[in-house]
DNA sequence: TTCTTGACTTGTATTTATGCCC
DNA sequence: GGGCATAAATACAAGTCAAGAA
């Protein structure tokens, strides 16, 4: 059977790949990083739940139309089969059917051509790190490596059979993970009625064998004297971007990739003198005017408060001020870094009550703490230092805006930034001017870790306390008598009756083995086999039904008296900033529902106690009050270096926390999400260069180097995650780094086949075309080792990532998934965007959207319903369908002249004109079409999550830009959350692209 | 140098709200 | 207005990654 490709799959380049491959690979490898065809075998796929079952994929028409293609392709590479050693299997077929492609078969086609200009350069001959470097491209010469590689494989379909002899491999073909959600070939009727989870992770078949824990020897890659020298080499790296970036995003990022020197000394926080910031209501807009808000200060009352331990203030006070105000402030505050003496949370607390006309300056940046503008001296000088000195990532950087490029990468950035930030020459103008300035708050991560100058909060709310139903359950038949804390864990199993947990041995085991240390040894209930939860089951379902059956009213009146107990935990005020809470309310006890295979599913989660919360908060702030009588919170700390607000242990592992931190939508985080993406920007410049230099390594005869070559490839490729090592305790799956040698196979001549459990389960099946050197590494690595041993030996997640930041400051595994899914968003946005209306610009951003979704595998489960609504859309077609014949006829009768017939009920029908029957026949075959469009898009789309991309990976300021530049309004692509969560990103000026 | 801890982001599932159609 | 479908909000599990302890 032919490997399905992706149409991005030239016939000639195939066919003459593996000839030159070797030569070429290099190139190639620099030319698409993320390329390949993605196709899928049966073989496996049939043990699982498939996901895609009867998927019909739009999208997939160039997918379908490239098979024949494939199947010429597949001979050619039969023939290069021959000539390359290769351990792999002999390929297992796969099946045509759409259903079982994954969800990188899926992948669209029609990506624009790969710029033939890029070259493979002669790396420049570093001293610094192992990595022997390549010259950056030419910026502007090519602005291939720019698109991620997903669609750097599309562009390359577009091109058809181009003969050309630089093309060995078809390295510019997506290879997003497929659609196939667990690979699984089941059917939609297949899929258990109540679980979800379960249903979509059918682990045992791929399961690896061994056990993943097995802990190897690490090769520590890079030796301490090119850490010391990458330090001073990141600080030189800013020398480049320093005119373009405003200090606040320079700072943020010599703070992500840990200058020190830079990020601490300027940004910073004074030494408060007992200080605090002012208070600024985020909800209330313009408001220069101190508001309280009631609920937040609960119980508070005011003027006592504020009279005590008045702060000193030098210079002024803090006014309460919407948050978009306090961006005004600030920036005004920071004309002078003079004298700052931030208020007390007392303070605070007494202009929210209603002190006014605290003076601005207040907030005024203050002197940094060592009374300098430090950073800058030192980074100048660093910058004179000698090229000897610097960096992989810096050379990387400098090589990459280098003469002429340099130019135009310049251009670029200024493009970029202009539109957000003012530019200027002077360090501290800018930092003046930085839209980070403007907030009221320091960004994460910045000025030696502080996080928050003040903090006010009223801690969390608890779930109320179990009430017995005293509905008795069986056991071997007969009515047992159990004490509320058994009966709370019995009520616990017996909701999820219905859940596909109840298949799972562990799940039982481990929640009878729970439960029998509150039942006690000697308990009549010994077994759970002899246990019947039914009437408890029962009882819930009638619950449940009696909540749903509540009137309106009812149910308004419930809501509002829950919001009226949680009200006063769901605001923070930072900094003076009233700011939304994520989750303040303390997670309920029951059953752990670990996802896949988990070792802990089914243990009980007992109740959470204020013993067991530690709350963070200013250390001027009132402690929250304890909100069950008679106990204490277990520890209250004031540690102004992190954004928690509470944490206890996890009940299930101990050593891991459960942490309340502010909503999506506050500043803080809105920051970091922006330090994010500000950081994938950043790869954009020096891709070109990583790709060089793992291109390179593909052959080196340094293992460890090799293998984090092709792990960097992989990721960068695949947008595979990291793979940090996990525990015994843990699920067992999968990422890059912990690949085991049966999750990846190789298919001469150069496809490699992957099958994994990735982060929550999800099963990651790929068919990919790698570089003839990728190919050879990956079984070079497989070369004695069993199914269950580490792929990649010599590495981990440290290692890897260190290499990583001597390519780049600050980079890390993860910021490739970032950087390719945002480029491609931005690429397929301006690419496909025509003229047209609303609703097919909307189509557009939900295709990229798509696009993206695929890359990063995101996947959802199908919903129960999904085959009956799809049947009854079937149904309304063929209504309609019906409907338009009978309409024919009465039209071709009303052309004679003649009455309609009767109805299918007998009834007379209305006589209408032909021109009426007409017009009728045309409604119904729009509706037809739409109800068409409707199904397809369904089909399309039942898999996959569009929604985790743009929480997490799409840079909001690419989407808003296109939004402004293609008049679509903001709220057909953001929901209000999503709205909420990226105001940072709002006044982007419409020419942004990322 | 390795391991552990801690803090944070990312991700899917579940629940709840909203809107649409009949 | 009831039922269904979909979207939004919430819940919480499971990742990543850095820093500090051993």
């Amino acid at each position: 059977m032919p490997v399905l490709s992706t149409k991005a799959l030239p016939v000639d380049s195939l066919a003459e790949s593996p000839k030159e491959s070797t030569s070429l690979a290099k190139e190639s490898a620099l030319k698409s990083p993320f390329a390949s065809p993605a196709s899928i075998s049966s073989g496996k796929a049939s043990l699982v739940k498939k996901p895609l079952a009867d998927s019909k994929v739009p999208t997939l028409a160039a997918d379908r139309s490239n098979h024949t293609l494939q199947q010429n392709t597949s001979s050619a590479m039969k023939k290069e089969k021959q000539m390359i050693n290769s351990c792999g299997e002999p390929h297992s077929d796969s099946e045509d059917s759409e259903d079982n492609k994954p969800l990188s078969a899926r992948f669209s086609a029609g990506l624009p051509k790969v710029s033939p200009n890029r070259t493979n350069k002669e790396p420049n001959k570093s001293t610094l790190g192992s990595t022997p470097l390549e010259a950056p491209r030419v910026k502007g010469e090519d602005s291939d490596d720019e698109i991620p590689l997903s669609l750097k494989n599309q562009s390359k379909s577009n091109a058809g059979p181009s003969g050309s002899k630089t093309h060995e491999f078809d390295e510019n073909k997506p290879v997003a993970p497929k659609s196939k959600k667990n690979g699984s070939t089941m059917v939609d009727n297949q899929v258990k009625k109540s679980s979800t989870i379960l249903n979509k992770r059918p682990v045992a078949e791929i399961k690896s064998s061994s056990n993943s824990s097995n802990k190897r020897s690490k090769l520590v890659h890079g030796s301490s004297t090119a850490k010391k020298v990458s330090v001073k080499a990141e600080s030189k790296v800013d020398e480049d971007h320093i005119d373009y970036f405003p200090i606040s995003e320079r700072l943020q990022m010599a703070i992500l990739s840990g200058r020190k020197s830079f990020s601490q000394s300027s940004v910073k926080r004074p030494k408060l003198v007992d200080g605090s910031a002012p208070i600024i209501d985020k909800q209330v807009s313009m408001k220069v005017e101190p508001k309280v808000d009631e609920a937040i200060l609960s119980g508070r009352k005011s003027s006592s408060q504020s009279s005590v331990k008045r702060p000193k203030l030098v210079d002024g006070s803090a006014p309460v001020v919407d948050k978009q105000v306090s961006m005004k402030l600030e920036s005004k505050s920071d004309d002078d870094g003079t004298d700052y003496v931030p208020i007390s949370e007392r303070l605070q607390m007494a202009l929210l009550l209603g002190k006014k006309s605290l003076s601005q300056s207040s907030v005024k940046r203050p002197k940094l703490g060592d009374g300098s503008a430090p950073s800058m001296k030192a980074e100048s000088k660093l910058d004179e230092e000698d090229d000897d000195y610097v960096p992989i990532s810096e050379r990387l950087k400098k090589a990459n805006s280098s003469g002429t490029k340099m130019a135009s990468a310049k251009q670029k950035v200024t493009k970029v930034v202009s539109s957000s930030f003012k530019k200027s020459n002077k360090s501290k103008k800018v930092l003046k001017n930085s839209k980070f300035s403007k907030s009221s708050k320091v960004p994460p991560g910045s000025g030696e870790g502080q996080k928050w100058t003040t903090l006010v909060h009223n801690g969390v709310i608890f779930p109320p306390p179990y009430k017995p139903h005293g509905v008795k359950m069986l056991y071997k038949g007969q009515p047992v008598n159990l004490t509320p804390e058994q009966e709370e864990v019995a009520t616990m199993f017996a909701v999820m009756l219905d859940t596909e947990y109840m298949t799972k041995p562990k799940f039982k085991e481990n929640f009878m083995n729970d439960w029998r240390k509150i039942l006690g040894k000697n308990h009549i209930i010994q077994r759970l086999e002899d246990c019947d939860f039914t009437p408890i089951y029962d009882w819930h379902q009638k619950e449940k039904e009696k909540k749903k059956q509540m009137s309106a009213e009812e149910k308004k009146a419930l809501r509002e008296e829950k919001l009226q107990q949680e009200e006063k935990y769901m605001w923070a005020i930072v900094d003076g900033v009233k700011e939304k809470v994520g989750n303040f309310r303390v997670e309920p006890p029951g059953l752990f529902r670990g996802r896949g295979e988990h070792p802990k599913m089914g243990k009980l989660k007992r109740r959470i106690r204020p013993k067991d919360i530690t709350i963070n908060i200013g250390k001027d702030a009132p402690v929250p009050e304890c909100p069950i009588p008679g106990e204490r919170w277990k520890e209250i700390r004031h540690d102004n270096t992190v954004t928690w607000l509470a944490f206890w242990n996890d009940p299930i592992n101990p050593k891991e926390f459960k942490y309340v931190f502010l909503a999506a939508s506050s500043s803080m985080k809105g920051q970091s999400d922006k330090v994010k993406y500000e950081k994938a920007r950043l790869l954009k410049d020096y891709i070109h260069g990583i790709r060089s230099v793992y291109t390179k390594d593909f052959t080196s005869k340094d293992v460890t180097k090799r293998q984090i070559a092709v792990a960097t490839y992989l990721i960068d490729k695949l947008a595979l995650r990291a793979g940090n090592e996990k525990d015994d305790d843990e699920a067992d799956t999968v990422g890059c780094c912990t690949l085991k040698v049966e999750n990846v196979e190789p298919i001469p001549p150069n496809t490699l086949k992957f099958d994994f459990l990735g982060k929550d389960s999800i099963r990651y099946q790929n068919e990919v075309e790698v570089e003839i050197p990728v190919f050879k590494a990956i079984q070079q690595f497989r070369t004695g080792k069993s199914g269950g041993d580490d792929l990649f030996d010599k590495l981990d997640t440290s290692i890897l990532n260190a290499h990583l930041k001597e390519l780049m400051p600050g980079l890390t595994a993860k910021v490739f998934r970032t950087y390719n899914a945002s480029i491609l968003l931005d690429e397929m946005l301006n690419r496909e965007t025509k003229d047209g209306d609303l609703a097919q610009k909307v189509v557009v951003y939900q295709n990229a959207n798509k696009e993206v979704a695929i890359i990063c595998n995101h996947q959802r489960t199908v919903s129960k319903s999904h085959s009956a609504q799809m049947a009854r859309l079937n149904e309304k077609i063929d209504e309609l369908k019906a409907l338009l014949d009978e309409l024919k006829t009465d039209l071709d009768r009303a052309k004679k002249g003649k009455l309609p017939m009767k109805s299918s009920d007998g009834k007379p029908k209305q006589n209408l004109s032909p021109e009426a029957l007409e017009r009728k026949i045309i409604q119904t075959n729009a509706k037809i079409e739409k109800i068409e469009q409707d199904k397809n898009t369904k089909e399309d789309l039942k898999t996959v999550a569009l929604g985790t991309s743009k929480i997490n990976y799409l840079d909001p300021r690419i989407t808003v830009a296109w939004c402004k530049r293609h008049e679509v309004p903001i709220e057909k692509i953001f929901n209000k959350s999503l709205l909420a969560k990226f105001t940072w990103a709002m006044e982007v000026d419409p020419s942004f692209r990322f």
